[in-house]
RNA sequence: GGGGCGGUAGUUCAAUUGGUUAGAGCACCGGCCUGUCACGCCGGAAGUUGCGGGUUCGAGUCCCGUCCGCCCCGCCA
């Protein structure tokens, strides 16, 4: 590089810069190589810039530069003209000018990039994952975690106004049986134990409420070892944070600033405040999901009770068991034929597991066209028409399935369909509140056991039911939803360790089970735990929604697949006998595979 | 753990019913070209058809197994 330094990102230079001379310095996008002038599109993080080799210029310049090739990292000093107007490139942010060379140096080679750096290049994920820096070249995912990196000082900035202090919590940690599999770490020191890598700071936080901090947060990798999704990753990074002497409108209240406050000054967007707020019950009654996109203009419609005593076994024997009947009605369906009844049928029901998909068909004369009418009575019929105001046209889609199953598959129906048909309101942004989610659910054994965590605080007036009837008992928790994803959850937690206790005991934790896990928790609330709650963001999947993207692996610089690897480093991998040994493990043999 | 889609040149794809030497675009290499911007023109090289086995005179194609990528269910909040 000698002693010449760059003067502007290629992406900065400007039409203010004509007449002066520049040093740029960048890689190779593209060369164009015309035998008397070669044209090289010269790529920063900044963007694009022309920079023209001319013979008549700098006849060692345009010899060299007849040498690069893609990816070539090079430095180039020159000045910057305006282009002939029939020159411009309308299409490139600095098209109005180029850079001429004068001088240029080779600051290195390049193999050629396994895949065009282009912003759509059309590549397989594992190509792009296993070539990670050069996808990361390209500017998409640059953009991406330029607005990861906002959302961080946004976030820090915003927080720290609000009094919370940046506490960091260890990573080497203790494993608890509740929520996800836990990452395990040997320990050296203690042979035979191990670490657990944190699912979430969870109880960190609360002991730094109990310690007196005030408000903590922290912008904090978490793990947890389940499968992957396009929107779940082994490794995540949450902002978390946890405040003392507060109510659920305190924490919201910071919530919504602190939401507002990054949608405004990350990507300029201005959401209304105060949120909308929805509670569990409604959006699953409406939505049939805890976390709904209400631009999508359709909604559900619970007919359970009109076929309480029905004589449709197919909908009654789901009832008498404890099920549901839904329907999601859809007007004006002409455009979703036979054929896409069918395949939408088959999709469910491979997919979701339902056990089949109901309908009926609204024709223009208003007769229903369905294979299950014929079953329903006259005043089953009338009650459908008017509680989803069936009308010529309308094409009604049934679930009658538990209500978990018969929500999920209707949901998913309803945001698809929603989509597809073009159902969806112009707001842009969709960002709610949802609110008083059950502390309790029964689990598939029939026994109680908490909905997100077992340190949720019941509401104040809810506390005598956990004594007398725990299924009624409504909790604190709530989560921020935007655009139907679910950015982030808390709560109030339970600063009486009485209250604690007696949560412990209705999930099944005998007394000593619950001192042993969690006896340093009761401990720490004995000691004087002030009342405090608060909230982690998913922060990669804020970013995702930020950056308009679908898949966390869009907007985390190094991602795993699926299966966990990471393709660019190769790992995980096997490690040597010494390792092993000092940690005094010894792997089991690999399980026998069938035959 | 289960379901679905996919895996052929660096890359994106094609290859009839199982049938000749597995083709094409881009990229790459060489040559030409002074206003291109997906530059253009001429030429060239490039393949363990993911891997292993089987059926067959013959397999990219059919069968079995296995590995890998993605999406979904379970799991996960």
């Amino acid at each position: 590089m000698g002693t010449l330094r760059r003067s502007h990102a290629c992406g900065a230079v400007s039409a203010a810069d004509v007449g002066s001379e520049v040093v740029v310095a960048g890689w190779v996008q593209r060369r164009r190589d015309h035998g008397g002038v070669i044209f090289v599109d010269l790529r920063d993080h900044q963007g694009l810039v022309q920079v023209v080799f001319r013979p008549e210029e700098s006849a060692e310049s345009h010899e060299r530069a007849g040498e690069f090739r893609s990816e070539y990292v090079i430095l180039a000093r020159g000045t910057v003209q305006r282009r002939t107007p029939d020159t411009v490139n309308p299409k490139m942010a600095t098209g109005e000018i180029e850079v001429v060379a004068q001088e240029v140096r080779l600051l290195n080679r390049a193999t050629p990039p396994p895949f065009p750096l282009e912003d759509n290049p059309g590549v397989d994920e594992s190509t792009r994952m296993r070539y990670r820096i050069h996808d990361l070249r390209r500017s998409p995912l640059q953009r991406n975690l330029r607005i990861r990196h906002e959302l961080y000082q946004v976030a820090r900035r915003i927080l720290c106004e609000q009094n919370f202090l940046e506490i960091e919590t260890p990573m080497l940690t203790k494993s608890t049986p509740e929520g996800a599999r836990d990452f395990l770490v040997p320990s050296r020191l203690q042979p035979g134990e191990f670490y657990a890598l944190p699912q979430s700071p969870q109880l960190m936080k609360q002991l730094l409420m109990v310690a007196g901090l005030d408000r903590y947060f922290q912008i904090v990798r978490c793990f947890r070892d389940e499968d992957q999704r396009a929107d779940r990753q082994l490794e995540f990074t949450q902002i978390d944070l946890e405040m003392s002497f507060v109510g659920v409108e305190d924490v919201l209240g910071v919530l919504e600033k602190l939401t507002a406050g990054v949608f405004e000054q990350v990507i300029g967007v201005e959401i209304r405040r105060p949120f909308l707020r929805i509670s569990y019950a409604d959006a699953m009654a409406r939505f049939g999901s805890d976390s709904p996109d209400t631009r999508i203009q359709l909604e559900l419609v619970d007919l359970s009770e009109a076929f309480r005593e029905s004589d449709f076994r197919a909908f009654r024997s789901v009832i008498d068991a404890g099920g549901i009947v839904k329907c999601l009605p859809i007007h004006d369906a002409q455009e979703l034929g036979r054929g896409a009844v069918d395949r939408l049928e088959k999709f469910v029901k491979k997919e979701l597991g339902a056990k089949g998909l109901a309908w009926i068909r609204v024709a223009e004369d208003g007769s229903w066209q369905s294979p299950i009418v014929k079953f329903f009575s006259d005043a089953e019929r009338a009650t459908i028409e008017q509680r989803t105001a069936a009308r010529p046209g309308s094409l009604l889609f049934f679930q009658a399935d538990q209500a978990a199953r018969a929500n999920a598959v209707l949901s998913r129906l309803r945001t698809d369909l929603g989509r597809q048909l073009g159902r969806v309101d112009e707001r842009p942004w969709d960002v709610l509140f949802v609110v008083d989610f059950p502390i309790f659910r029964r689990d598939d054994d029939g026994e109680l056991t908490y909905v997100h965590q077992p340190f949720v605080a019941p509401i104040d007036e809810d506390i005598p039911l956990l004594a007398t009837a725990p299924e009624r008992v409504r909790g604190t928790h709530y989560d921020v939803v935007v655009n139907g994803v679910e950015l982030g959850s808390g709560s109030l937690r339970n600063h009486r360790a009485d209250v604690q206790r007696r949560i412990l005991e209705i999930i099944g934790y005998s007394k000593q089970a619950a001192e042993a896990r969690f006896g340093f928790l009761l401990n720490a609330l004995d000691a004087g735990a002030p009342p405090h709650g608060g909230f982690a963001y998913g922060l990669d999947r804020w970013v995702m929604v930020l950056a308009g993207v679908d898949n966390l692996r869009e907007v985390i610089a190094f991602p795993k697949t699926q299966r966990g690897q990471d393709l660019l480093m190769d790992a995980p991998t096997v490690v040597d006998q010494e390792q092993l040994d000092e940690l005094q493990l010894r792997l089991a043999p690999p399980p026998k595979r069938g035959g």
